[in-house]
DNA sequence: GGAATTCCTTGATCTGGGTCAAAAAAACGG
DNA sequence: CCGTTTTTTTGACCCAGATCAAGGAATTCC
Protein backbone atom coordinates (compact mmCIF):
# COMPACT_ATOMS: atom_id res chain seq x y z
CA UNK A 1 0.00 0.00 0.00
CA UNK A 2 1.37 3.39 -1.04
CA UNK A 3 1.08 6.31 1.29
CA UNK A 4 -1.03 8.25 -1.76
CA UNK A 5 -3.86 5.84 -1.39
CA UNK A 6 -3.78 5.21 2.31
CA UNK A 7 -4.21 8.77 2.90
CA UNK A 8 -7.29 8.70 0.22
CA UNK A 9 -8.64 6.04 2.21
CA UNK A 10 -9.06 7.94 6.05
CA UNK A 11 -12.19 8.95 7.23
CA UNK A 12 -10.37 12.85 7.89
CA UNK A 13 -9.61 12.88 4.14
CA UNK A 14 -12.45 11.46 2.63
CA UNK A 15 -13.73 14.06 0.01
CA UNK A 16 -10.64 15.90 -0.08
CA UNK A 17 -9.95 16.79 -3.58
CA UNK A 18 -7.73 14.93 -5.75
CA UNK A 19 -4.80 18.28 -5.96
CA UNK A 20 -4.89 18.32 -2.53
CA UNK A 21 -4.30 14.62 -1.48
CA UNK A 22 -1.38 14.95 -3.72
CA UNK A 23 -0.36 17.83 -2.24
CA UNK A 24 -0.41 15.77 1.03
CA UNK A 25 1.55 13.05 -0.22
CA UNK A 26 3.77 14.94 -1.79
CA UNK A 27 4.75 16.50 2.02
CA UNK A 28 4.10 13.69 4.41
CA UNK A 29 7.05 12.53 6.18
CA UNK A 30 7.29 8.75 6.67
CA UNK A 31 8.99 7.49 9.85
CA UNK A 32 9.62 4.12 11.41
CA UNK A 33 10.21 3.39 15.14
CA UNK A 34 11.12 -0.03 16.67
CA UNK A 35 9.16 -1.13 19.46
CA UNK A 36 9.53 0.47 22.67
CA UNK A 37 11.13 3.42 20.85
CA UNK A 38 10.09 7.20 22.23
CA UNK A 39 8.09 9.20 19.33
CA UNK A 40 7.65 12.31 21.25
CA UNK A 41 8.02 13.34 24.86
CA UNK A 42 5.10 15.43 26.93
CA UNK A 43 6.49 19.37 26.52
CA UNK A 44 8.04 19.04 23.16
CA UNK A 45 7.57 21.51 20.93
CA UNK A 46 5.23 19.74 17.86
CA UNK A 47 5.45 20.45 14.29
CA UNK A 48 2.44 18.43 13.00
CA UNK A 49 -0.29 15.63 12.63
CA UNK A 50 0.55 12.22 13.09
CA UNK A 51 -0.87 9.16 11.80
CA UNK A 52 -0.27 5.42 12.25
CA UNK A 53 0.31 3.96 9.38
CA UNK A 54 1.55 0.60 10.44
CA UNK A 55 2.17 -0.77 14.14
CA UNK A 56 1.09 0.70 16.99
CA UNK A 57 1.45 3.77 19.62
CA UNK A 58 0.31 4.19 23.22
CA UNK A 59 0.11 7.99 24.54
CA UNK A 60 0.70 8.12 27.87
CA UNK A 61 1.22 10.53 30.92
CA UNK A 62 4.28 9.84 33.00
CA UNK A 63 4.65 10.72 36.94
CA UNK A 64 7.60 12.09 38.53
CA UNK A 65 7.53 8.44 40.26
CA UNK A 66 7.56 6.38 36.81
CA UNK A 67 3.89 5.28 37.12
CA UNK A 68 1.79 5.64 33.83
CA UNK A 69 -1.07 6.50 32.94
CA UNK A 70 -2.46 5.29 28.63
CA UNK A 71 -4.36 7.90 27.68
CA UNK A 72 -4.82 6.22 24.21
CA UNK A 73 -3.48 2.60 21.97
CA UNK A 74 -3.55 3.92 18.41
CA UNK A 75 -3.61 2.07 15.47
CA UNK A 76 -3.19 1.71 11.56
CA UNK A 77 -4.46 4.69 10.28
CA UNK A 78 -5.77 6.85 12.95
CA UNK A 79 -3.72 10.02 14.12
CA UNK A 80 -2.92 11.14 16.72
CA UNK A 81 -1.33 14.61 18.39
CA UNK A 82 -3.51 17.08 16.43
CA UNK A 83 -3.77 19.15 20.07
CA UNK A 84 -0.90 20.60 19.49
CA UNK A 85 -1.66 21.71 15.55
CA UNK A 86 -4.10 23.69 16.66
CA UNK A 87 -3.15 25.09 20.20
CA UNK A 88 -0.46 25.83 22.48
CA UNK A 89 2.34 23.79 19.59
CA UNK A 90 3.76 21.56 22.60
CA UNK A 91 2.70 17.99 22.82
CA UNK A 92 0.49 17.49 26.11
CA UNK A 93 1.67 13.85 26.51
CA UNK A 94 4.32 11.67 25.20
CA UNK A 95 4.03 8.86 22.77
CA UNK A 96 6.11 5.44 22.18
CA UNK A 97 5.76 2.59 19.86
CA UNK A 98 4.61 -0.17 21.51
CA UNK A 99 5.04 -2.28 18.37
CA UNK A 100 7.50 -1.76 15.69
CA UNK A 101 5.47 0.85 13.83
CA UNK A 102 5.59 3.41 10.70
CA UNK A 103 4.16 6.88 11.68
CA UNK A 104 3.25 9.65 8.57
CA UNK A 105 4.22 13.17 9.81
CA UNK A 106 1.65 15.74 8.50
CA UNK A 107 3.75 19.12 9.17
CA UNK A 108 1.43 21.82 10.13
CA UNK A 109 1.47 24.60 7.50
CA UNK A 110 0.77 22.07 4.78
CA UNK A 111 -2.37 20.67 7.28
CA UNK A 112 -3.51 24.43 8.71
CA UNK A 113 -3.41 25.21 4.82
CA UNK A 114 -5.74 22.50 3.24
CA UNK A 115 -8.62 23.20 6.35
CA UNK A 116 -8.41 26.51 4.89
CA UNK A 117 -9.15 25.76 1.78
CA UNK A 118 -11.31 22.57 2.58
CA UNK A 119 -14.17 23.54 4.79
CA UNK A 120 -15.30 19.59 5.08
CA UNK A 121 -11.75 18.65 6.49
CA UNK A 122 -12.81 21.82 9.08
CA UNK A 123 -15.54 19.86 9.94
CA UNK A 124 -13.99 16.47 9.87
CA UNK A 125 -11.02 17.76 12.14
CA UNK A 126 -13.17 19.02 14.63
CA UNK A 127 -15.35 15.83 14.66
CA UNK A 128 -12.22 13.66 14.97
CA UNK A 129 -11.63 16.56 18.07
CA UNK A 130 -14.97 16.04 19.40
CA UNK A 131 -14.92 12.04 19.59
CA UNK A 132 -11.72 12.14 21.77
CA UNK A 133 -13.23 14.60 24.25
CA UNK A 134 -15.97 12.26 24.45
CA UNK A 135 -13.57 9.48 25.08
CA UNK A 136 -11.49 11.87 28.04
CA UNK A 137 -14.57 12.54 29.76
CA UNK A 138 -15.46 8.82 29.84
CA UNK A 139 -12.36 8.53 31.30
CA UNK A 140 -12.32 10.74 33.72
CA UNK A 141 -15.56 9.62 34.65
CA UNK A 142 -14.14 5.99 34.96
CA UNK A 143 -11.31 7.29 37.04
CA UNK A 144 -13.12 9.33 39.36
CA UNK A 145 -16.57 7.62 39.85
CA UNK A 146 -15.84 3.82 38.93
CA UNK A 147 -13.88 1.26 40.46
CA UNK A 148 -11.49 -1.38 39.06
CA UNK A 149 -14.02 -4.33 38.35
CA UNK A 150 -16.50 -1.84 36.44
CA UNK A 151 -13.89 -0.10 34.02
CA UNK A 152 -12.59 -3.51 33.18
CA UNK A 153 -15.50 -5.42 32.57
CA UNK A 154 -16.71 -2.52 30.51
CA UNK A 155 -13.23 -2.71 28.63
CA UNK A 156 -13.98 -6.68 27.97
CA UNK A 157 -17.39 -5.94 26.71
CA UNK A 158 -15.88 -3.50 24.20
CA UNK A 159 -13.28 -5.57 23.40
CA UNK A 160 -16.06 -8.68 22.51
CA UNK A 161 -18.03 -5.78 20.53
CA UNK A 162 -15.12 -4.93 18.28
CA UNK A 163 -14.81 -8.63 17.67
CA UNK A 164 -17.92 -8.58 16.19
CA UNK A 165 -19.90 -9.40 19.45
CA UNK A 166 -18.21 -13.03 19.65
CA UNK A 167 -18.05 -14.06 22.93
CA UNK A 168 -14.86 -15.44 22.57
CA UNK A 169 -11.48 -13.08 21.93
CA UNK A 170 -7.96 -12.29 22.48
CA UNK A 171 -6.35 -8.85 24.47
CA UNK A 172 -5.37 -6.95 21.99
CA UNK A 173 -2.23 -6.02 24.23
CA UNK A 174 -0.26 -6.87 27.39
CA UNK A 175 -2.33 -7.41 30.53
CA UNK A 176 0.62 -4.53 32.24
CA UNK A 177 -0.80 -2.11 29.36
CA UNK A 178 -4.58 -2.54 29.75
CA UNK A 179 -4.05 -2.23 33.23
CA UNK A 180 -1.80 1.15 32.97
CA UNK A 181 -4.56 2.30 30.42
CA UNK A 182 -7.81 1.59 32.90
CA UNK A 183 -5.61 3.39 35.61
CA UNK A 184 -4.72 0.47 38.35
CA UNK A 185 -1.60 -1.91 38.49
CA UNK A 186 -0.54 -5.05 36.49
CA UNK A 187 -1.71 -6.41 40.01
CA UNK A 188 -4.72 -5.37 40.39
CA UNK A 189 -5.75 -6.49 37.17
CA UNK A 190 -4.75 -9.51 37.64
CA UNK A 191 -6.81 -10.34 40.51
CA UNK A 192 -9.75 -8.60 39.39
CA UNK A 193 -9.65 -11.13 36.38
CA UNK A 194 -9.29 -13.89 38.89
CA UNK A 195 -12.39 -13.08 40.45
CA UNK A 196 -14.59 -12.69 37.33
CA UNK A 197 -13.23 -16.29 36.61
CA UNK A 198 -14.32 -17.67 39.31
CA UNK A 199 -17.85 -16.07 39.46
CA UNK A 200 -18.33 -17.84 35.92
CA UNK A 201 -18.33 -14.56 34.39
CA UNK A 202 -15.51 -15.38 32.38
CA UNK A 203 -12.55 -18.13 31.37
CA UNK A 204 -9.33 -16.71 31.03
CA UNK A 205 -6.47 -18.76 28.94
CA UNK A 206 -3.52 -16.48 29.11
CA UNK A 207 -4.83 -13.62 26.25
CA UNK A 208 -7.69 -15.13 25.05
CA UNK A 209 -10.90 -14.43 26.92
CA UNK A 210 -14.05 -15.89 26.81
CA UNK A 211 -17.36 -14.13 28.26
CA UNK A 212 -19.68 -16.89 29.86
CA UNK A 213 -21.92 -14.47 31.05
CA UNK A 214 -22.18 -11.36 29.52
CA UNK A 215 -25.53 -10.32 31.84
CA UNK A 216 -23.56 -10.71 34.98
CA UNK A 217 -20.63 -9.00 33.13
CA UNK A 218 -22.49 -5.91 32.18
CA UNK A 219 -23.97 -5.77 35.45
CA UNK A 220 -20.56 -5.60 37.22
CA UNK A 221 -19.34 -3.07 34.45
CA UNK A 222 -22.85 -0.98 35.37
CA UNK A 223 -22.16 -1.21 39.33
CA UNK A 224 -25.80 -2.99 39.96
CA UNK A 225 -23.73 -5.75 40.95
CA UNK A 226 -20.30 -6.32 42.96
CA UNK A 227 -17.76 -9.00 42.63
CA UNK A 228 -17.47 -10.92 45.95
CA UNK B 1 -24.50 44.79 27.10
CA UNK B 2 -26.26 43.72 24.00
CA UNK B 3 -25.43 39.85 22.50
CA UNK B 4 -24.33 41.69 19.19
CA UNK B 5 -21.68 43.12 20.33
CA UNK B 6 -21.21 40.70 23.49
CA UNK B 7 -20.47 38.47 20.52
CA UNK B 8 -18.16 40.39 18.72
CA UNK B 9 -15.91 40.29 21.70
CA UNK B 10 -15.50 36.87 22.71
CA UNK B 11 -12.31 35.64 20.87
CA UNK B 12 -13.95 32.43 18.86
CA UNK B 13 -15.82 35.29 16.81
CA UNK B 14 -13.48 37.62 16.72
CA UNK B 15 -12.36 38.66 13.06
CA UNK B 16 -16.22 36.94 11.70
CA UNK B 17 -16.85 39.56 9.48
CA UNK B 18 -20.00 42.26 10.46
CA UNK B 19 -22.82 40.11 8.16
CA UNK B 20 -21.92 36.75 10.17
CA UNK B 21 -22.19 38.47 13.73
CA UNK B 22 -25.57 40.13 12.43
CA UNK B 23 -26.63 36.76 11.43
CA UNK B 24 -25.23 35.24 14.51
CA UNK B 25 -27.10 38.00 16.86
CA UNK B 26 -30.19 37.29 14.63
CA UNK B 27 -30.34 33.26 15.33
CA UNK B 28 -28.66 32.94 18.97
CA UNK B 29 -31.46 32.08 21.32
CA UNK B 30 -31.05 33.93 25.18
CA UNK B 31 -32.38 31.36 28.29
CA UNK B 32 -32.34 32.50 31.78
CA UNK B 33 -31.51 29.71 34.48
CA UNK B 34 -31.76 29.96 38.23
CA UNK B 35 -29.58 28.95 40.63
CA UNK B 36 -29.12 25.33 41.10
CA UNK B 37 -31.46 24.23 37.38
CA UNK B 38 -30.74 22.39 35.08
CA UNK B 39 -29.55 23.31 31.87
CA UNK B 40 -29.53 19.46 30.44
CA UNK B 41 -28.51 16.18 31.10
CA UNK B 42 -25.89 13.66 29.60
CA UNK B 43 -27.31 11.88 26.83
CA UNK B 44 -30.19 14.55 26.14
CA UNK B 45 -30.16 15.48 22.39
CA UNK B 46 -28.03 18.40 21.53
CA UNK B 47 -28.99 20.88 19.35
CA UNK B 48 -26.09 23.72 19.18
CA UNK B 49 -23.48 24.98 21.03
CA UNK B 50 -24.12 26.97 24.41
CA UNK B 51 -22.25 30.46 25.54
CA UNK B 52 -22.02 31.63 29.49
CA UNK B 53 -23.63 35.44 29.04
CA UNK B 54 -23.82 36.04 32.66
CA UNK B 55 -23.62 33.62 35.71
CA UNK B 56 -21.77 30.28 35.96
CA UNK B 57 -22.37 27.00 34.47
CA UNK B 58 -21.05 23.53 36.13
CA UNK B 59 -20.31 20.40 33.20
CA UNK B 60 -20.28 17.35 34.94
CA UNK B 61 -20.44 13.58 35.14
CA UNK B 62 -22.69 11.99 37.70
CA UNK B 63 -22.44 8.43 38.86
CA UNK B 64 -25.23 6.09 40.14
CA UNK B 65 -24.84 6.44 43.71
CA UNK B 66 -24.92 9.75 43.55
CA UNK B 67 -21.31 11.33 43.79
CA UNK B 68 -20.20 14.03 40.74
CA UNK B 69 -17.30 14.93 38.92
CA UNK B 70 -17.54 18.36 37.87
CA UNK B 71 -15.65 18.86 34.38
CA UNK B 72 -15.12 22.31 34.00
CA UNK B 73 -16.84 25.35 35.57
CA UNK B 74 -17.60 27.99 32.82
CA UNK B 75 -17.74 31.39 33.17
CA UNK B 76 -18.85 34.92 30.76
CA UNK B 77 -17.90 34.73 27.03
CA UNK B 78 -17.18 31.00 27.56
CA UNK B 79 -18.50 28.55 25.11
CA UNK B 80 -19.29 24.83 26.08
CA UNK B 81 -21.30 21.50 25.01
CA UNK B 82 -19.13 22.04 21.26
CA UNK B 83 -18.95 18.22 21.48
CA UNK B 84 -22.36 17.17 20.22
CA UNK B 85 -22.18 20.16 17.61
CA UNK B 86 -19.68 18.08 15.59
CA UNK B 87 -20.27 14.53 16.65
CA UNK B 88 -22.80 12.15 17.88
CA UNK B 89 -25.66 14.64 18.23
CA UNK B 90 -25.83 13.90 22.33
CA UNK B 91 -24.71 15.86 25.00
CA UNK B 92 -21.93 13.64 26.77
CA UNK B 93 -22.28 15.16 30.39
CA UNK B 94 -24.80 17.32 32.17
CA UNK B 95 -24.67 21.02 33.15
CA UNK B 96 -26.56 23.17 35.66
CA UNK B 97 -26.25 26.85 36.55
CA UNK B 98 -24.42 26.85 40.16
CA UNK B 99 -26.06 30.79 40.00
CA UNK B 100 -28.33 33.16 38.12
CA UNK B 101 -27.62 32.38 34.87
CA UNK B 102 -28.08 33.53 31.35
CA UNK B 103 -27.15 31.00 28.69
CA UNK B 104 -26.42 32.36 24.55
CA UNK B 105 -27.95 29.53 22.10
CA UNK B 106 -26.51 29.07 18.85
CA UNK B 107 -28.39 26.31 16.44
CA UNK B 108 -26.33 24.05 15.21
CA UNK B 109 -26.66 24.36 11.41
CA UNK B 110 -26.16 28.12 11.96
CA UNK B 111 -22.64 27.76 13.19
CA UNK B 112 -21.46 24.85 10.76
CA UNK B 113 -22.68 27.16 8.08
CA UNK B 114 -20.59 29.84 9.46
CA UNK B 115 -17.19 27.80 9.87
CA UNK B 116 -17.82 26.30 6.64
CA UNK B 117 -17.74 29.96 5.17
CA UNK B 118 -14.96 31.24 7.32
CA UNK B 119 -12.03 29.49 7.25
CA UNK B 120 -10.64 31.33 10.62
CA UNK B 121 -13.53 30.65 12.50
CA UNK B 122 -12.94 26.63 12.08
CA UNK B 123 -9.33 27.07 13.13
CA UNK B 124 -10.68 29.17 16.19
CA UNK B 125 -12.93 26.03 16.88
CA UNK B 126 -10.33 23.33 16.58
CA UNK B 127 -8.19 25.75 19.31
CA UNK B 128 -10.96 25.42 21.64
CA UNK B 129 -10.91 22.23 21.44
CA UNK B 130 -7.66 21.42 21.61
CA UNK B 131 -7.59 23.69 24.59
CA UNK B 132 -10.15 21.61 26.29
CA UNK B 133 -8.47 18.08 25.21
CA UNK B 134 -5.57 19.83 26.81
CA UNK B 135 -7.38 20.65 30.03
CA UNK B 136 -8.93 16.95 30.13
CA UNK B 137 -5.33 15.28 29.57
CA UNK B 138 -4.42 17.05 32.92
CA UNK B 139 -7.50 16.38 34.53
CA UNK B 140 -7.04 12.82 33.45
CA UNK B 141 -3.13 12.95 35.01
CA UNK B 142 -4.30 14.23 37.94
CA UNK B 143 -6.43 11.64 39.14
CA UNK B 144 -4.56 8.86 37.99
CA UNK B 145 -1.18 9.86 39.24
CA UNK B 146 -1.13 12.52 41.56
CA UNK B 147 -3.21 12.96 44.95
CA UNK B 148 -5.62 15.32 47.14
CA UNK B 149 -2.78 17.58 48.30
CA UNK B 150 -0.90 17.66 44.89
CA UNK B 151 -4.51 18.65 42.86
CA UNK B 152 -5.19 21.28 45.76
CA UNK B 153 -2.02 22.94 45.70
CA UNK B 154 -1.89 23.49 42.08
CA UNK B 155 -5.47 24.83 42.09
CA UNK B 156 -4.77 27.39 44.75
CA UNK B 157 -1.39 27.89 42.75
CA UNK B 158 -3.55 28.81 39.62
CA UNK B 159 -6.05 30.77 41.54
CA UNK B 160 -3.42 33.21 43.06
CA UNK B 161 -2.07 33.62 39.29
CA UNK B 162 -5.64 34.16 37.79
CA UNK B 163 -6.00 37.01 40.97
CA UNK B 164 -2.67 38.66 39.01
CA UNK B 165 -0.47 36.13 41.16
CA UNK B 166 -1.37 37.93 44.40
CA UNK B 167 -0.53 35.82 47.42
CA UNK B 168 -4.71 36.80 49.00
CA UNK B 169 -7.24 35.93 46.86
CA UNK B 170 -10.60 34.09 47.35
CA UNK B 171 -12.05 31.01 46.86
CA UNK B 172 -14.50 31.86 43.74
CA UNK B 173 -16.92 28.74 44.27
CA UNK B 174 -18.07 26.77 47.42
CA UNK B 175 -15.62 24.66 49.25
CA UNK B 176 -17.56 21.28 48.36
CA UNK B 177 -17.88 22.23 44.60
CA UNK B 178 -14.41 22.52 44.73
CA UNK B 179 -14.19 19.20 45.81
CA UNK B 180 -15.98 17.65 43.32
CA UNK B 181 -13.88 19.25 40.97
CA UNK B 182 -10.53 17.95 42.29
CA UNK B 183 -12.23 14.74 42.23
CA UNK B 184 -12.79 13.98 45.93
CA UNK B 185 -15.22 14.92 49.11
CA UNK B 186 -15.81 17.67 50.82
CA UNK B 187 -14.19 16.29 54.27
CA UNK B 188 -11.09 15.24 52.15
CA UNK B 189 -10.74 18.78 51.22
CA UNK B 190 -11.37 20.15 54.46
CA UNK B 191 -8.56 18.13 56.00
CA UNK B 192 -6.09 18.75 53.51
CA UNK B 193 -6.51 22.75 53.74
CA UNK B 194 -6.01 21.84 58.08
CA UNK B 195 -2.85 20.18 57.57
CA UNK B 196 -1.58 23.32 54.88
CA UNK B 197 -2.67 25.57 57.57
CA UNK B 198 -1.01 23.87 60.02
CA UNK B 199 1.93 23.65 58.43
CA UNK B 200 2.07 27.22 57.99
CA UNK B 201 1.82 27.02 53.85
CA UNK B 202 -1.36 28.60 53.61
CA UNK B 203 -4.06 30.92 55.90
CA UNK B 204 -7.57 29.99 55.64
CA UNK B 205 -10.16 32.61 57.14
CA UNK B 206 -13.91 31.09 55.40
CA UNK B 207 -13.72 31.66 51.47
CA UNK B 208 -10.22 33.80 51.79
CA UNK B 209 -6.93 32.25 51.17
CA UNK B 210 -3.65 33.81 51.88
CA UNK B 211 -0.39 31.84 50.52
CA UNK B 212 2.49 32.07 52.93
CA UNK B 213 4.99 29.69 51.82
CA UNK B 214 4.39 29.52 47.65
CA UNK B 215 7.74 27.86 47.75
CA UNK B 216 6.35 25.10 49.56
CA UNK B 217 3.35 24.98 48.08
CA UNK B 218 4.98 24.21 44.95
CA UNK B 219 6.74 21.48 46.23
CA UNK B 220 4.01 19.83 47.30
CA UNK B 221 1.94 20.71 43.66
CA UNK B 222 5.41 18.79 42.25
CA UNK B 223 4.97 16.06 44.75
CA UNK B 224 8.68 16.82 45.74
CA UNK B 225 7.44 16.86 49.17
CA UNK B 226 4.46 15.44 51.79
CA UNK B 227 2.42 17.53 53.68
CA UNK B 228 2.61 15.47 57.18
C1' DG C 1 -32.86 39.90 62.67
C1' DG C 2 -34.02 35.41 63.91
C1' DA C 3 -35.26 30.78 62.33
C1' DA C 4 -34.24 27.50 58.95
C1' DT C 5 -31.43 25.61 55.83
C1' DT C 6 -27.24 24.69 53.80
C1' DC C 7 -22.32 24.33 54.22
C1' DC C 8 -18.08 23.13 56.55
C1' DT C 9 -15.30 20.85 59.93
C1' DT C 10 -13.78 17.23 62.88
C1' DG C 11 -13.51 12.56 64.66
C1' DA C 12 -13.80 7.54 64.19
C1' DT C 13 -13.77 3.88 61.22
C1' DC C 14 -13.45 1.18 56.96
C1' DT C 15 -11.79 -0.43 52.54
C1' DG C 16 -10.29 -0.51 47.60
C1' DG C 17 -6.58 -0.91 45.70
C1' DG C 18 -1.58 0.09 45.86
C1' DT C 19 3.13 -1.69 47.21
C1' DC C 20 6.62 -5.08 48.00
C1' DA C 21 8.31 -9.60 47.38
C1' DA C 22 8.73 -13.93 45.34
C1' DA C 23 7.19 -17.80 42.61
C1' DA C 24 5.24 -19.37 38.21
C1' DA C 25 4.48 -18.92 33.46
C1' DA C 26 5.43 -17.03 28.87
C1' DA C 27 8.12 -15.02 25.47
C1' DC C 28 12.44 -14.33 23.41
C1' DG C 29 17.20 -14.56 21.61
C1' DG C 30 21.16 -16.98 20.28
C1' DC D 1 15.58 -25.76 22.03
C1' DC D 2 17.53 -24.31 26.16
C1' DG D 3 18.78 -20.53 29.09
C1' DT D 4 17.56 -15.74 29.94
C1' DT D 5 14.52 -12.10 30.31
C1' DT D 6 10.00 -10.38 30.67
C1' DT D 7 5.34 -10.86 32.12
C1' DT D 8 1.85 -12.52 35.11
C1' DT D 9 0.15 -14.33 39.25
C1' DT D 10 -0.27 -14.82 44.16
C1' DG D 11 0.36 -13.59 48.99
C1' DA D 12 1.04 -10.36 52.89
C1' DC D 13 0.68 -5.90 54.19
C1' DC D 14 -0.32 -0.96 54.14
C1' DC D 15 -2.29 3.51 53.30
C1' DA D 16 -4.83 7.44 51.10
C1' DG D 17 -8.88 8.76 51.12
C1' DA D 18 -13.93 7.50 51.40
C1' DT D 19 -17.76 6.99 54.45
C1' DC D 20 -20.62 7.73 58.47
C1' DA D 21 -21.95 10.63 62.12
C1' DA D 22 -22.43 14.69 64.66
C1' DG D 23 -21.33 19.53 65.92
C1' DG D 24 -20.40 24.18 64.58
C1' DA D 25 -20.52 28.02 61.32
C1' DA D 26 -22.39 30.50 57.51
C1' DT D 27 -26.10 31.83 54.44
C1' DT D 28 -30.63 32.51 53.16
C1' DC D 29 -35.07 33.84 53.42
C1' DC D 30 -39.16 35.54 55.40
Amino acid sequence: MNIRSFLSRLPLFNGLPEEDLKALAGIVLDRSHAAGESIFTEGDRAAGLNIVFSGRVKIFKLASNGKEQILHIMGPGEPFAEVPVFQGGHYPASAEAIEASRVLFIPRDGLTDMIRRNPALALDMLAVLSRRLREFASTIENLSLRGVPERLSAYLLHLSDLAGGSAEFELDIKKGLIANLLGTTGESLSRVLGKMSQAGMIRVGGKKITILDRAALADVAAARQALD
